[in-house]
DNA sequence: GCGACGCAGATTTTCGAACATGCTTGCTTC
DNA sequence: GAAGCAAGCATGTTCGAAAATCTGCGTCGC
């Protein structure tokens, strides 16, 4: 059940956009139970639309994998495994990886600078104190979430950058289910700014590596915690 | 605009599925121009379906990159390019292979059932004069994509196989642009003997090499032909 | 003569209601 | 008492029309 989706604005020119970007971002925060079925009663409540819309809504969704959809049963928020979450991670892993090397050789003086700005603003939410940061996760979400795509926008080939978009997604949804059944961890700010230092160096390499391990240190805390929220045993 | 859409049975339990998949075909098979806009007028002639359906069928293929939309001036088919296509096909052509690597490694009895059964529907196609294979171009098509989604079927991530079938949608809707505009190729059925054989003899990296090449010459055949059909010079 | 304004017409976007389907419950029957 | 059936309710699916938006064209003013 949708404890209440925060957002309120609708900056999105279509209502149908403002409802798939609320829908989507509820679903990657772990508001609905993975599997849970997604009722448009409760849905046209939750979101001021109209049934047509949310449909639309849903069905942008479904080939993202995000929701399921089985005939006259209606939309599932999509089930979760710890198979699953290792069969994403590893390929998420690669593909930002790639397309990060790639962007760092790629880079020119609009990348940089977008690169600075992005971790400037999500470093000012990881100096933070704990408790304050907890207060502002919303904010930390979409200043990580953009410090990442900073990174990797200089990467030359749409494709791997979209394939990418989807992992990240997929990731990102695992990470904010296991955070609601674990404290929050310390802050990452040393390990973004080092990727940000050997990007702006040029030292692609550098940047995969440290990326990779970045990466794979979320995931492992996320499955060693799986047993608190995963359907069956790892 | 739409020459005609050649399917008229709807299999599928839902409408909007029905009208789905019938209009992804129209897509890949070129029969909107890339780029074209798609207009519910004519998209209810074709479909007899309603223009929430219609909606509905085309928010799906928005996530896939079939079809783009801008914000109240509708839906177009997505453009195409010759960068886009090097872009698609290296990424596709690594994915199928690591996919068919990992698939014959970890397939059983069922997988080379499959195989075998794909390999003989297609092979009935292949073997018959070029002009009764021109005649029956969509049977070859969907026993073409069955064959080489049989090779991969085994592979045990699903995301590498998700992530491989919406590259190949895009490949098969390049293949069939530029088919438009240069006559039928020779058959390959040699080629598909030889990674069948291969696949069942467990040589995977050697299926993984004639697949690579396999796909490779495909994309280099519509690549020579690209200035017939793509917007600007290749 | 040129540009801005504004009125149709066409098209997209959104909604609410009709229709179909699946599920549950209570009754009947063996 | 249990199995099978049927009616009623809840839910998903589809449609057609109303509201909002854009586009093209003719007109008016400078």
């Amino acid at each position: 059940m949708p404890t209440s989706s925060a957002q309120k604005p609708m900056d999105a020119v279509l209502v149908s956009q403002d409802v798939l970007s609320r829908l989507k971002g509820d679903i990657l925060d772990g508001r609905y139970q993975p599997g849970e079925r997604l009722r448009f009663a409760e849905l046209q409540d939750a979101y001021g639309a109209s049934i047509g819309t949310l449909r639309e809504a849903l069905s942008h969704l479904l080939p993202e994998g995000l929701v399921e959809l089985d005939a006259n049963r209606g939309f599932r928020a999509a089930p979760i495994s710890a198979e699953d979450l290792r069969d994403v991670s590893s390929l998420h892993v690669e593909f930002e990886q790639r397309a990060a090397e790639a962007s760092v050789r790629n880079g020119g003086d609009a990348w940089e600078a977008g690169l600075v700005l992005a971790f400037h603003r999500l470093s000012k939410i990881e100096v933070l104190p704990k408790e304050e940061r907890r207060r502002r996760s919303s904010e930390w979400l979409s200043a990580h979430r953009g410090f990442h795509a900073a990174l990797v926008a200089a990467c030359p080939s749409r494709w791997l950058l979209r394939l990418r978009g989807q992992l990240y997604d997929h990731m990102e949804r695992y990470r904010l289910i296991s955070q609601r059944h674990r404290p929050l961890g310390p802050s990452k700010r040393g390990e973004h700014e080092a990727l940000k230092d050997a990007a702006l160096a040029g030292r692609a390499e550098a940047v995969g590596e440290l990326l990779a391990a970045h990466l794979r240190e979320t995931t492992e805390t996320v499955l060693r915690h799986a047993p608190q929220f995963m359907p069956r045993s790892p």
